[in-house]
DNA sequence: CGCGATTTGTGCACGCCTTCACAAGCGCCT
DNA sequence: AGGCGCTTGTGAAGGCGTGCACAAATCGCG
């Protein structure tokens, strides 16, 4: 829901490939893609079928076929896709090749977690400063990053060209960190806090509530109660819409 | 917060089965609305129109409304939801009134964190019990709960109903978790762990992967920045952008 | 050199979700 | 009592995403 509507730019310059103007769904899944590339390419492969990549990474076949041909024609027809080609181009489109400078605000319980966190380094970003507004926490180091006041952000976002900034401080304080990111430069926001956030059209924001998607779970737990404690009749016709993602995960 | 003229509570109806099938878009952002109203209540808002509920949760009002229509009519015409009403029967869809047990495997960086998150608690779960297979862990005092080692989850998942588990271990050991989860009982689980499990069909799973949210980010950074390195000034001047949107949500 | 096996890329149909637009219903004011 | 303004609930239209099914393309082999 945290995502706008782009339209398309003819505007191709000459050097760089035009951008493909992706849709959402797509985006959301080629890091998924990614990830079973890299799987594979520690595996030794050299290339994969659509078919084997698309278990890998826990989709349909045809779907993926769809997503990478929205990239352009990387595949050979007869083979498969190689696999290091795709990831460099996954990469490229993700713009991950540019090992991206993070920041994260908000010290606390989850935010200590995620400063530590190894999966963001080992995919392509860089954890590079960390804010906090409690001068308790001001000046403590953490996993070799000192802890630096709010009000520093915007210089440090500056010198380290920081585009991306996390937030994991409590609810209310929430939209003036963000307000102070964006004053700082800062066009792509990752929420951990509850509630909506308000920001310039220019800036993306995602968000992840934790508490969220457990009571989706609950939800589809009440639902499979409810269902099996039903006296007459419709007690076994449970599961309709269920993922039929029965196949060999990333095994090992 | 006296909603009792409604005959039909949330259990029993008469028009509506007990359980509508809700879309699967409505079951995600009905968490959403539900926190929005209790931040509305505590407010002391006794009603509220679909157009402030929506702006307070981030959507489009006819979203909304078409959102809340699938669980029954509770709003009145011409004045609007009653928020207390609502609130109730939000969470009696979502399953929270029965405030519900969750077990959390893999007691590391993230997964300490999770255990002491405060929003589990202040949104209707508990969690009830730590789990790891490191022995240096196991033992461990967090948040109040002992670290038990993996072996004993059959036995404490039956003595505590747990049906939902979380999943905050490497990525190399989360499918054996996930086969212990489900050998317990459980059906239900949030996994951070990179990859794809396989469970079985009954069994629902969510995942959240945190550096694939900074990835799509990096994404849209990726783009931006090929756009504004266009040439001609129309990126600024003429405005492109994206449709005005519903900025200015939370109302403060 | 041609043939068959294999796999990609995609046209098409279908279903879900979103959004608009408006009639129906409700309360308040005169 | 009646009208008026406000808000919900919903029919209809359009867009997006998914999955099927198949033609096109490539490789290996005889």
């Amino acid at each position: 829901m945290s995502q706008q509507r782009h339209g398309s730019t003819p505007g191709e310059a000459g050097g760089v490939p035009a951008f493909p103007d992706l849709p959402e769904a797509t985006i959301a899944r080629l890091p998924e893609y990614l990830r079973a590339l890299h799987h594979l390419a520690e595996t030794g492969a050299e290339t994969v079928s659509s078919e084997g990549l698309a278990a890998a990474a826990g989709v349909n076949s045809a779907k993926l076929r769809k997503d990478l041909s929205h990239l352009g024609s990387y595949g050979t027809r007869g083979v498969g896709y190689d696999v290091s080609l795709l990831v460099a181009q996954i990469e490229y489109i993700l713009g991950l090749d540019e090992n991206r400078a993070v920041c994260l605000v908000g010290v606390g319980n989850l935010g200590h977690a995620l400063a530590g966190y190894a999966g963001f380094a080992s995919r392509g970003f860089r954890v590079v400063a960390l804010f906090d507004t409690d001068p308790k926490k001001v000046g403590e180091q953490i996993n070799g990053l000192t802890v630096r006041h709010l009000d520093d952000l915007e210089r440090i976002a500056a010198e380290e060209s920081i585009a991306i900034g996390v937030i994991a401080t409590p609810p209310g304080t929430a939209q003036t960190v963000a307000d102070a990111l964006v004053a700082a430069g800062v066009t792509s926001i990752l929420n951990f806090a509850p509630g909506v956030l308000s920001v310039p059209s220019n800036v993306d924001v995602r968000k992840v509530d934790l508490a969220i998607e457990l009571q989706i779970l609950s939800f589809h737990e009440h639902r499979k109660a409810s269902l099996t404690a039903l006296p007459g009749g419709r007690a076994a016709a449970a599961s309709p819409d269920k993922q039929p993602e029965d196949q060999e995960a990333v095994g090992s």
